[in-house]
DNA sequence: GATGAATGAGTCTTCATTCAT
DNA sequence: GATGAATGAAGACTCATTCAT
């Protein structure tokens, strides 16, 4: 019983890093669900006992990846100490991008088939299975901490995510306008200004 | 000779006509080219005439449409009187913003597809056949006119248009995390403290 | 299991009898995967399960036929007794041509697309699975037997089967210079002098 | 009406040119008659005013490079002197070989689509367009001046060519069974005991 | 005569999904 | 549960030929 789930862990994980290893190097697209079971020494049908179909073990895969990924960042970071909360932040978010450009297939994978609905899951799902929601409750604690007038933490945010992800993968993948090392600093620049507060009717 | 030239010219645009109508309604992922040869009462080889695929066709199309809806933007604010240029540029990038309100099937499909070849082609590209150059220009005469301590004018460009077109594409097609009316003032707020000037060192 | 795969051997030979009748009826180059699956009452895909492309299953048929029939003649022609083991040769080679005299169109199939490489694999690969190599083994024991003086056996041997090839084919198929009948006993007196030994220098 | 005629011959020349360049680069199948036509800058249109198709112009070319090839061993052949006449026969076809090896792309092409038709017409046709009918009367000269007991020069001679074409492709294409230099003395003794006469009874 | 745009039948190839074993 | 052979719809792309200008 037990060596029967065991068995189908294995095959489950076996094609979880299958799938992995081509949709990064053979990109998505090019990856048909025959050469993911080819490669894991798999049977065909067997696939669709775990996985509805090719963007389902996608959608899992990407939820996976990024999970391990803000949970390692955030982990990492609580070891260290910092002047203030915004650089520990920063230090999040810096640590995720370093990790990213020593993997730009992941990036690209993650960041070409991300929807939002996964992406939401990830930062504000309370599902304690995806361990994440500590990056949200993090930057509750920071604006608390730091006493920053911002009114809407959730979409400063979202807007600091979304500026992140589209400079990372501009900057890492493509190389424009600049490479991340250039791009970097104006990145945390931005970040600090967007942290200083809403001041909606004033300005 | 200039009725066939004509001719050329027609059929040229059904197909861009109707590539557009089927990309928008149906998703260019099921869009097949025998659908858009159907529709638009062409023949096969004819398509291919004009286009190499359907990426080929889908590029320029996504370049005439940005094309035409920036110059619109640019022209239209240009008609209008305004304290200060900051707003002037907010204006711009406010039409556009409504413009893909009332347009959400083009701005999944400009959203979805677009590369950054395309994008750096129509934003810096000095070409003519572009009309675009004009918001990079315009761009820089607002920082001189507003006296803005900004170093680098293109990354700081770069940084609010890859903010805006998420912003937008995240709220208005996923109303996520909140619908566009509702994150404009926020995104708004964003940009002019993006614009307030760069202190990397400093800060 | 057995029984999926007898059926496995039942569909690929469907294959072979359908594209050889229609090959050899219709032609190589107007015969479409689309008509052999037709014909067979096979979905297209199977076709692709066990042959790459058209020239796949053009090639193996052409291995399949060739290796039929000269191990054929080798075992029809070693139940008689000869005066001499050129004789003997001789009729192998008549077994053969006979045999594509009766079979025209397995003459045009075979001739038309023989690739030098699969030649050499019927006539010298010691693989047994095209059980062929025995045409090369007699012709040297031929040598052996009557003492010819034949420096290079396989040059001879090259030789001698490319005059029989190309004689059968203009003269079988296309009655040039003139029917098989009558180049017979030409073909045979040139075989023999082919083999009454090289003498480069004197000559 | 001269000068139209010229343009036609030019246009002409410029089609067999352009169609000689790209089958022996890219191959027949590979060539299109759009290809030609791009390359040659003529209108598709046009190129059906002077050949029925793709096949036309081949065989047109083919006529027309062998033609003049065999034409060229003859004559340059004639001012040097001989031995004895066999020696002469060899150095045409050692002049042939000689060329085919060092234009192995006019060699593939007109193997790999020379059809018995043409070679007939090459050899045998006394319409003098083609200049060729004194390679057969060459060859009776030789048997005339040598004495040689051959029969049916037109089979022996047959024969010959035969053997020598299909050597020259395998050998100079595919070094297969070895490299032309090689094969060339076992192909010219090989030719000298095909001359030595018919025997057909006694042996 | 020359042109070249238009045609559309024809061909190849892929691949998600099913289902009998 | 696991297998993998079979399916066939779907889609991409080619190219000889025609014909109005």
């Amino acid at each position: 019983m037990s060596k029967i789930n065991e068995n189908k862990k294995q095959k489950e994980q076996t094609l979880y890093n299958t799938a992995f290893k081509l949709f990064t190097t053979k990109g998505v697209q090019n990856t048909a669900i025959n050469d993911i079971v080819r490669e894991a020494g798999i049977a065909k049908g067997t696939f669709y006992l775990y996985f509805k179909d090719k963007y389902d073990i996608l959608d899992k895969l990407i939820i996976r990846k990024t999970s391990i990924l803000i949970k390692e960042a955030v982990e990492k970071t609580q070891l260290k100490t910092f002047e203030n909360s915004i650089d520990q932040l920063l230090e999040i978010i810096n640590y995720i991008v370093e990790y990213l450009s020593g993997n730009k297939l992941l990036l690209k994978m993650i960041y070409k088939n991300l929807s939002w609905g996964i992406y939401r899951k990830l930062l504000y799902d309370p599902d304690p299975a995806y361990h994440n929601h500590s990056l949200f409750q993090n930057f509750l604690q920071i604006i608390e901490q730091e006493n920053l007038p911002i009114e809407n933490p959730e979409i400063t945010l979202f807007l600091i995510l979304e500026l992140t992800g589209s400079v990372c993968y501009s900057s890492i993948i493509l190389q424009e306008p600049a490479p991340i090392e250039i791009m970097k600093p104006h990145l945390f620049d931005a970040i600090r200004k967007l942290l200083k507060g809403a001041n909606l009717q004033e300005q």
